[in-house]
DNA sequence: GATGCTGTAATTTTT
DNA sequence: TTACAGCATC
């Protein structure tokens, strides 16, 4: 299910002179032509299945075998971890070892801030910063909201992330927006926000993924040193998706490429599939006016599809306006008609594919090249009920991703808070979890605390737990648990980083809390774990762990055993199955009712797109279904078939049903259904093994409160050099808000002991008491 | 500080 | 329908 591999076709033959290098002999014309044509601009326009990446590995390849450039003199660039990985292994195979001094070889993301950590300090960062998650950056931005007596619910915390990353897609700093963006965040408070979220991120020492790539891009803008050291350095460029590419990513690489004009550029217009995260297919569109004299080459051999497949969907993307055009042909002969199939409603269609894959299965398909196409997630359920119901092995892509699930982001933040202290994100993810008394009390007083002093909120707690600020049983807990920090610090310089992990796993009970909790969920946590520290082991410390994992987020379930697949269409961009079946193909479903509600002509057609991209999944066999009634939240709802099916060439299809919904499917099927109350009733497979809502509330119990073992001492608050006030010294009359009036009788740094009128003998923070007099 | 209830919202998600 | 977040309650 990996990308087209050449080998298995008869590519070519016609052109096989002899003196091609290895690299080129297997490649088409075409190819060839993308392969050897290295100077200047070019513009390799792709279709699905035509051996993209074979073209363009093997130009990487050819550039560095014929010494017009040193690796380390390329930038290639992808998308995805995935595409980077496999575009580096595949140039391994043609050029061994030396694809190991490609640094530049990766996605827009991981280079940037590659370059970032050496010009940190150009935008007021150092080289060690954090880069955070959506998560990180939603806790931040409610907090920013409240801070500033937003109503949340009016302005979600969503919707200004939403908007911050659209105007970071765009390339525009804050400052930058005009009036209109301005106004779409709480009535004209756009502006504000964007730049109190920049201000606290500069002073956390971290960014967020749009950063990553606005960051450099101002650094290229102003600071022309920098832009030509990178533009000297990269002789070429190689730029892979290139449909995909917002206009952050697209200013990035045309300053990159402005001055030798090497520029490779991979894609396919009727790809595009990915506006609504800010890609501009304008980008492709225009790329010959952008670069003069550029040279178009069209892959439009398919090593892939049958033709039937293939005349689908060019017949559906024709449809389409706005388009570079091309046209896909194959030499690969017969095959069979597209199927399409309308059923009663969403149980039947679930069952229907269902018992087609046990026949596929008995004719001897293996089942990893059988997959489900859906639009969406929620789609995914009604396969999953009937799969379990019938013992058929599936496996679900997407959804949360290894890195998102909570247990992995909790060890995550306990290993930022060792390696930065300062990681308040990390710090507030973990302060409680697991359990250990400390609530929302607690960490306001941090906060206060932090914010008063300018110090990390770790530090900041420390100190207040060192102090009589606190309940003795908070601050115990908190000293405790710095302690741990403290002791975990030293051990990250002598032990591995998957074996401080352990430490920290048991230290804190976190263990502990999953394995008294016997339920299936706890143990499927205990597991990612254990993968975590295993995937830790590779890395020779902390640091290079960390920033691996903050850009590497994907996880690729181990396709090991013979699992049918059942994924989004946008997570099968770039895969291929012998066996595919396309279900939901309703309009509102397919296309998406928000689509045709929101976003117009362009939207539509972006969703035609993706019917593209889907039906050209398929290698050999491609069913279409189509239900005439559907739930949709809770509504039964009855639907029409999906524009695009219309859209096939009638010639191409074979329609299993004439119905076309309404009262004809309704009858037809009633008789043949041989449960024709499937569909009422309400009983479900029992679902209990999946991600359920009660798992967070099973987590937290049973686990046991008692204290964590402290390992080592608790040190001196004033270990983190506070400035003690000159305001106040020994023998000073002072007033503290919780504990009255009282005399200093000693000052240690900025902490007091306070004999106080009414509560006696105290130790406390400077910053909490005022001077009387 | 943990637990239960109620209201709201609901695509796609490469980093 | 479901999931989750925020609030009210114990």
């Amino acid at each position: 299910m990996t990308d087209t591999s050449p080998a298995l076709y008869p590519l070519a033959e016609a052109a096989g002179d002899a003196d091609l290098p290895p690299y080129a002999e297997r490649l088409n014309m075409p190819q060839r032509e993308a392969v050897l044509t290295t100077e200047g601009p070019v513009l390799m326009l792709a279709g699905a299945g035509t051996g993209k990446t074979a073209a363009l590995t093997a130009r990487l390849a050819h550039l560095i075998a014929t010494r017009k450039a040193w690796p380390s003199e390329v930038l290639c660039v992808t998308f995805t971890n995935k595409a980077a990985r496999e575009m580096r292994h595949r140039v391994g195979q043609h050029i061994g070892d030396a694809v190991e001094g490609m640094p530049w070889l990766g996605t827009f993301h991981s280079i940037c801030a590659k370059m970032l950590r050496r010009h940190a300090e150009l935008v007021g960062l150092q080289s060690n910063f954090t880069i955070i998650d959506t998560d990180d950056q939603l806790r931040l931005l409610k907090q920013l909201i409240q801070q500033n007596d937003l109503d949340e619910k009016r302005w979600p915390a969503r919707q200004l992330a939403g908007l911050i990353d659209r105007w970071k897609n765009r390339g525009l700093n804050p400052g930058d927006l005009d009036a209109i963006e301005n106004e779409s965040y709480a009535d004209g408070k756009g502006n504000h926000f964007y730049t109190l979220y920049q201000d606290r991120l500069k002073a956390l020492n971290a960014c967020d993924f749009g950063d990553l790539l606005l960051h450099m891009l101002n650094i290229f803008r102003r600071e022309r040193g920098v832009l030509e050291e990178y533009q000297r350095r990269f002789k070429y460029i190689l730029v892979d998706e290139y449909q995909d590419t917002n206009a952050v990513q697209y200013l990035w690489l045309r300053l990159l490429a402005q001055e030798r004009k090497n520029i490779c550029v991979v894609g396919d217009d009727d790809q595009s599939i990915y506006s609504w995260r800010g890609a501009e297919v304008a980008n492709i569109l225009r790329f010959e006016k952008d670069f003069p004299g550029a040279k178009v080459i069209k892959l439009e051999q398919n090593y892939r599809s049958t033709p039937y497949i293939l005349a689908a969907a060019s017949g559906l993307i024709g449809a389409n306006s706005e388009r570079l055009g091309k046209t896909l042909w194959t030499e690969i002969d017969g095959g069979e008609k597209v199927r399409v199939i309308g059923v009663w409603d969403g149980p039947e269609e679930a069952r229907r594919v269902g018992e087609e894959i046990e026949r596929l299965e008995r004719e001897g398909a293996p089942l990893d090249e059988v997959a489900i196409l859906v639009r969406a997630q929620y789609q995914t359920r009604e396969f999953e009920d009937r799969f379990i119901q019938i013992g058929l092995n599936y496996r679900i892509i997407g959804g949360f991703r290894f890195y998102e699930r909570a247990e992995i982001r909790d060890a995550l933040a306990y290993l930022r808070v060792i390696a930065q202290p300062q990681d308040d994100l990390a710090f507030e993810r973990i302060y409680n979890q697991p359990k250990r008394g400390l609530g929302a009390k607690t960490l306001e007083k941090m906060h206060q605390h932090a914010r008063r002093t300018g110090l990390p909120l770790a530090a900041a707690s420390l100190q207040l737990a060192d102090s009589d600020e606190l309940p003795k049983r908070a601050a115990g807990t908190i000293a405790g648990l710095m302690g741990q920090f403290l002791h975990w610090r030293e051990q990250a310089e002598v032990t591995t980083p998957s074996e401080l992990l352990r430490q920290v796993l048991d230290d804190t009970g976190y263990t502990t809390m999953l394995e008294n909790e016997k339920s299936a969920e706890a143990k499927g946590r205990l597991e990612n774990l254990s993968e975590l520290a295993r995937a830790m082991e590779e890395y020779e410390t902390l640091g290079d762990f960390l920033e691996h994992v903050s850009l590497v987020m994907d996880n690729d379930a181990n396709p090991d055993d013979e699992k049918v697949t059942i994924m989004t269409i946008h997570a099968a961009k770039g895969l291929e199955f012998n066996h595919l079946f396309l279900v939901g193909w309703e309009e509102g479903v397919f296309p998406s009712q928000r689509s045709l509600d929101e976003g117009g002509l362009a939207s539509l057609e972006e969703e035609r797109r993706l019917a593209y991209v889907a039906i050209t999944r398929a290698r050999r066999r491609c069913t279409i279904l189509h239900a005439a009634n559907r739930r949709i939240y809770g509504q039964w709802t009855s639907s029409i078939p999906s524009r695009f099916i219309e859209e096939l060439p009638e010639d191409q299809i074979e329609q299993e049903t004439t119905m076309t919904g309404g009262a004809s499917l309704w009858r037809a099927n009633w008789s043949e259904s041989d449960d024709p109350f499937a569909h009422v009733s309400g009983s479900r497979p029992d679902r209990s093994n999946a991600r359920g809502p009660g798992w967070q509330r099973a987590l937290s119990s049973g686990y046991d409160t008692k204290q964590a073992v402290v390992k080592e001492s608790r040190r001196s608050a004033a270990s983190f050099a506070a400035k003690p006030r000159t305001d106040i010294a020994v023998g000073q009359r002072v007033f503290h808000d919780k504990f009255g009036y009282g005399f200093v009788m000693d000052q240690e740094g900025n902490k007091l002991e306070i004999e106080f009128e009414t509560s006696g003998l105290k130790r406390v923070i400077d910053s909490f008491v005022k001077a009387a007099d």
